[in-house]
DNA sequence: CCGTAAAAAGACAAAATACTCCTTAATCTA
DNA sequence: TAGATTAAGGAGTATTTTGTCTTTTTACGG
């Protein structure tokens, strides 16, 4: 995708996020190749088996190799919620680290934005626990909403 | 500093953010020479250099080179809010672009998570916004709170 | 006017992130 | 068992961010 300046999640986040809502949406229990998620989403086929495997490390995803394989949720879309995938690609940090950077937010001593920061955080990180992969796909087959660039996604 | 993986702010926007409450503490309009910043917050005196040019080209702060020179803000603290800084470095992204990375937000076709996300950067947006360069140094002062990795910064 | 101190500017280096490609291992089908 | 298909693993490239270094410009102080 490239270009992106400045944002809350990694790239390789934003695409683990948005293969999720895919499999979710798909949801019977039949593995999907990397290679039909990559294409129906845009997104780079070798990077997404990367981003994916991180998934399936910390068992949000289970994989099987050969022919008919692929990937699929190892739970349903109800019981998975977003803080899942960001802490596995991107790790906890957004959630525990201090604003201005100072190490050990939380058991230090604090920092001058301290309170407001984790005030802020503390939305993020309830955003992040109580949205689940079926709540959007919920959202996204009612409202056919966008989950490629172009918009030409369609839901299952 | 270094190792930091996902922030929400860039290394360069924290350093903005405490050279700025720094010059803040000082308060006077005397103007306070880039190496005493790096050395009292212990940053890269070159790279503090560059991310501060960036916020006298924004009207944040003021220079003046030359025996005597430096920089200071351009109005005293409690004129100033957080955002500013954060736009002048790390630009407006974090506030306009979508959790999922797909062009257009707010203008185009929504993805599945734009409600949660728009509430949660109206959060962030808002503490911000309300948070000012004196805030800061108030508590800071008030808590003799961190301002750098080893907590030996002095307050004025 | 001269020397010095400071920011500005620009070239360069290192590290992290984003992305590509090739090989290997596992599993299915015939 | 052989061939095809697909994930896993690892090496390599590109871009961005972070950080360093050197030179230039501007202002002060004598
Ligand atoms: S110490 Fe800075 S945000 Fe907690
Ligand atoms: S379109 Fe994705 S957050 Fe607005």
């Amino acid at each position: 995708m490239l270009f992106v300046d400045f944002m809350l999640l990694s790239s390789a986040c934003v695409y683990g996020l948005r293969a999720s809502v895919y499999l979710a949406s798909v949801s019977d229990d039949s593995y999907v190749s990397i290679t039909k998620i990559s294409e129906e989403l845009d997104i780079s086929r070798h990077f997404l088996t990367k981003v994916l495997q991180k998934l399936t490390d910390n068992d949000i995803m289970e994989s099987m190799k050969g022919p008919k394989g692929g990937v699929r949720l190892t739970r349903p879309g109800d019981e998975i919620v977003l803080l899942e995938i960001v802490a596995a690609i991107d790790g906890m940090d957004i959630l525990t680290e201090c604003a201005l950077g100072l190490p050990g937010c939380g058991t230090a001593k604090p920092c001058p934005i301290h309170d407001q920061w984790a005030d802020t955080r503390d939305e993020i990180r309830q955003m992040l626990t109580e949205t689940t992969l079926r709540n959007l796909v919920d959202r996204g087959k009612a409202g056919n909403l966008r989950l490629t660039e172009e918009g030409e996604f369609k839901w299952a």
